[in-house]
DNA sequence: CATATTTGACCGGC
DNA sequence: GCCGGTCAAATATG
């Protein structure tokens, strides 16, 4: 079953990595030459490239094995060989052995153990403004919202999504969207476990797909320059209909060019813990956690990318190097699909053992501060937006989208 | 009519 | 008991 890591898995990776480098360097051909390409054409590689990496992506942190020559070793994987990724610290000592009592219900247990073993990986996307981000937005896979919370600290609600392939194809994956409390344009996704779907490895077409779905395309791009060699971004995109609305502040648009900067965080902890980024000179608000750092390697991705379990405090925001990157956007806009453009960047992977699963407690330390933002979810549809959970608090801010007025 | 969301309830871990 | 994550019934949409 799974859990083989076939060298085709190897060969896969280093054959999209290989993909998109070309596309890459297509695309800089055409940015060098300035006008040979159309902006739908260099959506389109943009796209491919994206598409590439996010496979690579997932590979990998399904994976990760050796790598091949390429250099990322980054995670280790799963229930594979080794392992040790990154969240295995314990957390203050305590063991974390539990007893697993076997949860009888099958699907329970298959659920709760798929999540303690499904790698796990969270990237940050910056909406540009301007653009109508109540669109679906879409990262290449289609994706079926079951769920949304409002997480205890944050302001925004959670979005969780699972592939729509899931019953069908058994595809696993899954994918949480939270938005940033404070700035609107940012949404964290967090993406566990990897498509199995067949969706998932086809390329999308290219600009003239029809518009009738929207699940396909994908809109959205970024550049990065790398300037090291790799800086890793990613640029997804999703959809994040309730989540995505916020008109509270809603800018309209006003440009598009964007910088974008990298945000760096650590990260981390278990699955709950909505912390994420800081710009650049700030730190903050990352937990304490412990400094545990296990394995990481630096390589992997990018700068910060990989800080695996153990984040070390002072991981996030890296200091020079990485802290702070700018990928210019440029885009143009109009695209395709008239949407919007997003930024992204991409931070951290997690990977999720099952003797990693413990993490947790941790969270709570530093919780609070973060978050706060406003966020109202809501849906069109009128009933309340609130969030799912039900459990209790509610934000009942009613209001309605800004669509129109 | 089929599919996608919404949303309260439920479950399991801490 | 709290909290986050998931299920599933009800609903909305095309």
């Amino acid at each position: 079953m799974e859990t083989k890591v076939g060298d085709w898995e190897q060969k896969n990776l280093v054959n999209e990595l290989t993909r998109g480098k070309e596309v890459a360097r297509q695309l800089q051909m055409h940015l060098n030459n300035g006008t040979s390409a159309s902006q739908e054409t260099r959506e389109y590689l943009v796209q491919k490239i994206l598409v590439s990496y996010e496979k690579a992506l997932s590979m990998l942190t399904w994976t990760t094995s050796s790598p091949a020559g390429d250099h990322l070793q980054p995670q280790p994987s799963p229930g594979v060989s080794g392992l040790m990724s990154e969240s295995p610290p314990s957390l203050n000592g305590s063991p974390r052995s539990d007893q697993d009592s076997d949860r009888d219900q099958e699907h329970r247990d298959y659920a709760s153990r798929k999540r303690k073993i499904l790698p796990r990986w969270t990237q940050q996307v910056r909406v540009n403004p301007g653009m109508g981000l109540e669109g679906p937005l879409d990262d290449g896979f289609s994706w079926r919202k079951y769920g949304q919370k409002d997480i205890l600290g944050a302001k925004y609600p959670r979005g969780y999504y699972r592939c729509t392939h899931r019953n069908v194809q058994g595809c696993l994956a899954t994918k949480q969207v939270q938005r940033s409390d404070e700035d609107p344009n940012i949404f964290e996704i967090t993406y566990r476990g990897r498509h199995t779907c067949t969706q998932a490895s086809h390329v999308p077409s290219p600009i003239l797909a029809s518009p009738e779905r929207n699940q396909d395309q994908v809109p959205p791009i970024e550049l990065p320059h790398d300037h090291h060699q790799q800086n890793n971004i990613i640029i997804n995109q999703q959809q994040i209909t309730t989540v995505l609305q916020d008109p509270y502040h809603d800018h309209a648009l006003s440009n598009f060019r964007s910088g974008l900067k990298v945000v760096t965080e650590g990260l981390d902890n278990r699955d709950d813990q909505p912390s994420f980024f800081h710009f650049a000179s700030t730190s903050n608000v990352v937990d304490n956690v412990k400094s545990e750092g296990q394995s990481h390697g630096h390589s992997t991705f990018g700068t910060n990318s990989t800080m695996v379990g153990g984040f070390s405090p002072s991981t996030f925001v890296s200091p020079a190097t990485s802290g702070t990157n700018y990928f210019s956007v440029s885009q143009g806009a109009g695209n395709i699909n008239d949407h919007d453009q997003f930024g992204l960047q991409q931070q951290h992977f997690h990977n999720e053992s099952e003797i990693a699963e413990i993490i947790s407690a941790v969270a709570s330390s530093a919780t609070g501060t973060q978050t706060v933002g406003n966020y109202i979810p809501f849906g069109s549809h009128g009933h309340q937006g609130t969030s799912t959970g039900g459990d209790h608090f509610d934000s009942n801010f009613s209001f309605d989208n800004s669509g129109f007025f």
